[in-house]
DNA sequence: AATTCATTTCGATGATGGTCGATACGTTAG
DNA sequence: CTAACGTATCGACCATCATCGAAATGAATT
């Protein structure tokens, strides 16, 4: 049950990862159907909380975090920072693990930087 | 008249540069003000049609393009593109110049690798 | 200065999104 | 098996946003 990989993170993934090797930002104009990809994706970080919680698992010492601290962590209920884990784990930028009552969540580095591809040649 | 630089862009602006050399989202738990900012340049970017508008303005040969041409290269009204274009000004990602009787837009790439060095550490 | 044309602003509308309380689901412990 | 607890879903509400037509602003030409 490890690694679930839904069908809408693969479709979505698919464009990310082609961007980025590709940087079809830069090199192509883009069409609507690519972009309304590329923007679901950015949406997905594009969020105050979002932001925080992938910031507090990607520093977390562990390198993963258990959703019973997150609520606390940044001053959401429950069932928002639910939400908000669900978004980022569709667009593939985090991943769950549940493990015996709790869940766990880990970041995908290689995503995010698929998204720094993206929007700048390598640097 | 070239250049202009609002209020709200330098602000938005500072949290971005510092990001770039300093990848903090990787590095540092993000507080809420911090995120927020941050939050507010990826969704000026996190929407398909200024992600077209941006890959345009990218890939035009000569570096920029005229707001005339753009309502019927991303099939949006005039208003609309105007609106959308207003966005990633302020978001410092485009620039604009009136020129005549026109408006041109380039954009500036070291903004938008800034923005990819939040992301992710230096590929 | 008056006209013309490009662009922004205004006002309105429909859609999307963040938030939370209540509830349902699923897993573990007893 | 049942109780207890962590987590996801549901329903609702309010805020934000994309969009466009209409009107206002601004620049250049005559």
């Amino acid at each position: 049950m490890f690694f679930m990989i839904t069908e809408s993170s693969v479709t979505t993934l698919s464009s990310v990862d082609t961007a980025a090797c590709c940087v079809p930002l830069l090199q192509t104009p883009l069409d609507e159907t690519t972009a309304t990809e590329l923007a679901e994706i950015l949406k997905a970080i594009a969020d105050p909380v979002r932001l925080r919680l992938v910031s507090i698992i990607a520093n977390a010492a562990s390198g993963e975090v258990c959703t019973c601290d997150l609520p606390g962590l940044v001053d959401r209920s429950q069932p928002t920072v639910s939400h908000h884990l669900s978004l980022l784990v569709k667009a593939g930028i985090v991943e769950r693990e549940q493990r015996g009552k709790w869940a766990w969540f880990r970041l995908r580095p290689e995503r995010l930087a698929a998204l720094a591809g993206v929007l700048a040649p390598a640097t």
